[in-house]
DNA sequence: ACAGAACGTTAGTCTTCGCTTACCGTAAGT
DNA sequence: ACTTACGGTAAGCGAAGACTAACGTTCTGT
């Protein structure tokens, strides 16, 4: 585990996005979460489940309440996934900008 | 325009992120890429388009072939996503780290 | 000009998944 | 103890999407 499989997946549906978003603003219940959505509670409920088991949420009982709250767990299960990509396609977009803009410096065995 | 949306939902799927992480040793043409995958070209490159769209690769034509890499733009478009929580997430993690712990470890810039 | 290779595209099938309705357990208030 | 609010779960349905097979297009080599 701990590559962003299984987080990629969960943030891919736009009502878990928006339920994920929302708790950008701090903490929530499930109530709450589920007014201004046009989904009902047991929607919300369920995408809350698979944002858990993404390790993206964290939930905790207050009374016959749950708060949910984001879970850094599986943020920074999706950056580290991501930063595996950034170093390598930075640097070749670097080399393609710089063709285009023609600098001096050419180092790189292309195929004719 | 420019929020992740499209960027998380092409890499939802399984075969999509491989053909994707695929990428990252370099440049391939389609049919590189359906070698060693347990899908059928076509798939690959419908995959392809999927991917192309949501910014995440861009391809070259070369001969008869079609070079395909990957594109810096999509990954930006998942990280500016990606750090509207990061800083949120982490500030909540440290302070129930420190509820827990009182670490005094500073890494970023904390708000008061 | 012809043959072959490399891709993209379309139509169609089948699985996956998001949503609702109904039900059940649990904690707090009277 | 009874009632009420809150939320997780099960079953069933409909839509989205991933895959294959077949076809059409474009470029290279002989």
């Amino acid at each position: 585990m701990a590559n962003g499989s299984a987080q990629l997946a969960a943030l891919a549906d736009p009502t878990r996005r928006e339920v994920f978003e929302r708790l950008r603003a701090g903490e929530a219940s499930v109530g709450e979460l589920s007014r201004g959505l046009p989904v009902t509670r047991p929607a919300v409920s369920q995408h809350l489940r698979v944002l858990k088991e993404a390790g993206l949420v964290s939930d905790r009982a207050e009374g016959t309440r749950r708060v949910y709250r984001i879970d850094p767990h599986g943020l920074a299960a999706i950056r580290t996934w991501l930063d595996q990509f950034w170093g390598l396609a930075l640097e070749a977009y670097a080399r393609e900008v710089e063709r285009g803009a023609n600098e001096a410096d050419d180092s790189r065995g292309e195929k004719p």
